[in-house]
This record gives structure tokens, sequence and C-alpha cells, in this order.
RNA sequence: GUGGCUGUGGUGAAGUGGUCAACACGGCGGAUUGUGGCUCCGUUAUUCGUGGGUUCGAGUCCCAUCAGUCACCCCA
């Protein structure tokens, strides 16, 4: 019986993997323009982190965590999410006692277990970034700028920003009851899972897909209008400040985070073309997380990116770099005994930084041309009897196809010319 | 978690109850016993996701199971 993947993971093999190579090196350099720094947090964590962190009666929390029991009893939980292990670290270090704000970003798997769909796996992973400590818009304008840049950069158009506000504590229950008091006697028409929702979390309705929940939601009161002055003055201020960036976003009332942690800002970039699971970037204010984890508290703002969703739009889009797989010399021995001549030539190449491989199985030497073309190599050394007794190797430019009896010593020398001719 | 579709070699796929499971690409080997990207030749699935069942006989029908995929759900 053949031993295949856990559902819902993948291997990244070597055909793919130069792509993502790109995608992080890329998220690094947007990142470090931006003056955010790299943190990596344990992959799993103590459960009662996400529980607090998340919030229990989250859809993540309730029905999609990896979560066990170790050997020494503890119940540990592969991280669904990072923002919860990054506000711990920032707690747990006093990050607070640094210049702040904090800013830091990550790049790693999370585990939820779901149902695996095209963008959507039980390990998959994430770019994201958070800066924590500061508390105006213009924070949360250059949060949305950085992730909105890397997709510039990533040559993705066709993205579209959403940008809501969901207010705070002091806002967001007042909105709650005048949604609920809107909804109340359209209860009955709503779907199951709007009607287990209109005590849970009321705010999810706008978001429901349902044809029928979507009109009955209409004319709906929106959370924009019963902000309080504070998120009002915030979420104004954030536009602003967006718009003189030159950021084109749609605002949309109907835009609600699936983390209890948010407050006020709340936003998520979309590529359409991917159906289910367009949503490719969220991410908001979390003002109460810091608190909530046991800190002092403590304004934070973040975002994480899905990159299987992003690899997916920049394969729809073509935006692939070509990956090359060349290298500089291929060492063709003719026999067993051409082999030490040929590791030594590959070590001293090998050092001074060039590419190199060798034919390990004993194929016929038309066979090792042809795989020497696979890569393609520049160059071919072809060592005989000949060349060990003389100590010297049989150089072939693959491009001109000349070819030259020459001593080790001169073969990087020979190389060199002919890159310069290229 | 719910529902629809799919499952044949490394890959793309023919085959819809009855002699060796087409074909294409790729891989390997050869035509040239020291030389590549073209051409030609040979070779490459004791077996049709897995396990049961129906039948004289199943890749082909039925059931179960697993996996993939799409939609819902959820979210990045």
């Amino acid at each position: 019986m053949l031993i295949s993947v856990p559902k819902g993971t993948k291997d990244i093999l070597p055909d793919t993997s130069g792509y993502w190579q790109y995608l992080e090196q890329t998220a690094r350099e947007v990142c470090r323009s931006y003056a955010y720094q790299e943190i990596r947090t344990p992959i799993f964590e103590h459960t009662e982190l996400f529980l607090r962190g998340i919030g229990e009666t989250t859809d993540i929390v309730a029905k999609e965590m990896y979560t066990f029991v170790d050997k020494g009893d503890r119940s540990v939980t592969l991280r669904p999410e990072n923002t919860a292990a990054v506000v711990r670290a920032f707690i747990e270090h006093k990050l607070y006692a640094l210049p702040q704000p904090t800013k830091l970003f990550y790049i790693g798997p999370m585990f939820r277990y779901d149902k695996p769909q095209a963008g959507r796996y039980r390990q998959f992973h994430q770019f994201g970034a958070e800066a924590i400590g500061a508390a105006g818009p213009a924070v949360d304008a250059e949060m949305i700028l950085l992730a909105v840049q890397l997709c510039q950069k990533l040559g993705l158009n066709e993205l579209k920003l959403y940008l809501n506000s969901v207010g705070c504590p002091n806002c967001r229950p007042v909105y709650r009851e005048k949604l609920q008091d809107f909804l109340r006697d359209k209860l009955p028409q709503l779907c199951g899972d709007c009607q287990s929702r209109f005590d849970k979390n009321p705010l999810r309705i706008l978001d429901c897909k349902n044809e029928k929940c979507n009109q009955l939601s209409q004319g709906a009161p929106h959370i924009a209008d019963c902000l309080c002055p504070e998120c009002s003055g915030h979420f104004t201020g954030l536009q602003t400040l967006l718009t003189a960036a030159g950021v084109d976003f749609v605002l949309n009332p109907r835009l609600v985070r699936g983390l209890d942690y948010y407050t006020k800002t709340a936003f998520e970039i979309q590529y359409t073309p991917l159906g289910a699971q367009s949503a490719v970037c969220g991410g908001g204010r979390y003002d109460g997380l810091i608190a909530e984890c046991g800190g002092q508290p403590t304004p934070g703002i973040g975002f994480a990116m899905g990159l299987e969703r992003i690899l997916l739009a920049l394969e729809k889009q073509n935006l692939f770099p070509e990956i090359s797989t060349a290298i500089d010399l291929f060492v063709a021995p003719m026999d067993q005994a051409a082999q030490p001549l040929g590791l030594k030539l590959m070590t001293d190449l090998r050092r001074s930084g060039l590419t190199c491989d060798m034919d390990y199985m004993n194929r016929s030497l038309k066979a090792q041309m042809k795989y020497a073309n696979k890569y393609p190599a520049r160059f071919v050394a072809i060592i005989g009897e000949e060349e060990v007794t003389q100590n010297k190797v049989m150089l072939k430019n693959m491009t001109s196809g000349e070819q030259q009896l020459v001593d080790l010593d001169a073969v990087r020398q020979m190389m060199e010319e002919g890159k310069d001719k290229e």
C-alpha cells in the first residue's frame, strides 16, 4: 500500500519551488522597504492562545483546529493563523519596551482542518505583517499600502480592495442591536445558517452568499452610520490617506472579518477569477487583542495573505518569472577511471561559484551529451583514458561547438572567456 | 460538515461486459564502440485509486471506501 501525503497537504516539488522562492523574496523586499522585520514563531502554540485570541465561537476555533495533547499532558494546537502568536511574542519578549511601533512580518505554514478545495488546503502558507503600538489611521494606511504594493510588484492587477470599519466595543453593540431590530421580523425567512447567526454574530448575515438572505438584508442599517465619533473619525481619516496615496478602494459595508479580535478598520483584497476562494488578502485593526492576551492595552493592525491563492492568481495571469536550471559545466567521464579527475575539476570550479554536475550513471557519451543538454550546460568536459593520462580535459563550448584539450587550470579561464563573448 | 462531478503507466489520454489494455509525449537503450539539440529503431501498465459484490467472464455494472475537483460553509 502506497503512502501518500495527508489529505489537504501538498509537496512543493522542484518544478514549483522556484516560484515560491520568488514570491517569498519579493515579499521580503517589500517589507524591507517598509521597515518591517521578520519574526518566526513556533508552528504550534498553547491551545489557550487561540481560544482567547481568535475567539471560541469562531469557526476556526470551533471546528478547524489541529489540537492535540502532547506527552506532557499539554494541549497544543498547530497555528491556524499567526496574529495571536505574534502578539504573544510581543508581550512575552517585552517588545513594547523598544521604540514603537513594532513592525513585524512573517511567512510560513498555517493549519486548518478544512475540506480541501482549489486554493484551500489544510496546511497552507501565509505571508502577513503586523504593526503594534500605533493607533492612528496612518499606520492602517501604511499596512494597506504594503499589501497593495506587494500585489503590484508581483504584477497582479484585477485586484479589488474592499474597505469597511467594524467599530469598537463602544459602538459595535449599538449597531448589532440596530441590525437585529431590522432583521427580527425577517428572521423566519432567512436561511438556517443565518438564523443561528442572528444571536451569535448578526454581522455575518450581511456576508451571506444566499440570495434570499442577501435580498432581505438589503436596506439594513450600515455600520458606517452607527460608528462612534472616535471610530468614524478614524475611518474617514484612513480614506483620506488612501486617496492621497492614490489607492483605489471600494467601501463595502458588508465586509466582515471572521475573527473576533478585529476593531475599526477591516479590509480585504479580492481576486475574483479565483471563484469561491477569491479572498487573497485580509486584515484589519485589533485594538483589543493585546490586552486580551494579557498585555497592556495596546493598539495593533495587520493582515495576512494566502500564498497558494496568490500563486494561483499569478499562474492565471502568466506572471511567473522564468526559472533557469542552466549550469556552467557538465563533466562527462568516459569510464569510472575518469571520475577522480572529474570530481577534482568540479570541486575547484564550485569553490569559485560555478555550477557543475557530472554523470554518475556510466552512460554512453552520447547519452551524456543529451543529458547535459537538458539543463542546458554551457560547457561539457569530456574525460577519457587519454585525458586522464595527460591530466587534461576535452572542453567543449556547447554554444559554439568548439572544443579543445586543456589543463584543469585553464578550464575556468576558458569558461570565463566564453561568458564574455556571450 | 453537506451536495455534484471525476479516478486507466512518469504525463495527456482511448477503451461503455468477452482473444495480448490503443495512441501521443516523456524516460531508458541503440543506429555512430570519443560527442548533444533532427531522424529512425527498440523498450517502457502480470493491470485499470482501494476493498467487496453481480456474472461463465468486469477497466467497463452495483455497493463501500479513499483521493481529487467544484459549489455550499468558512477563510487567506
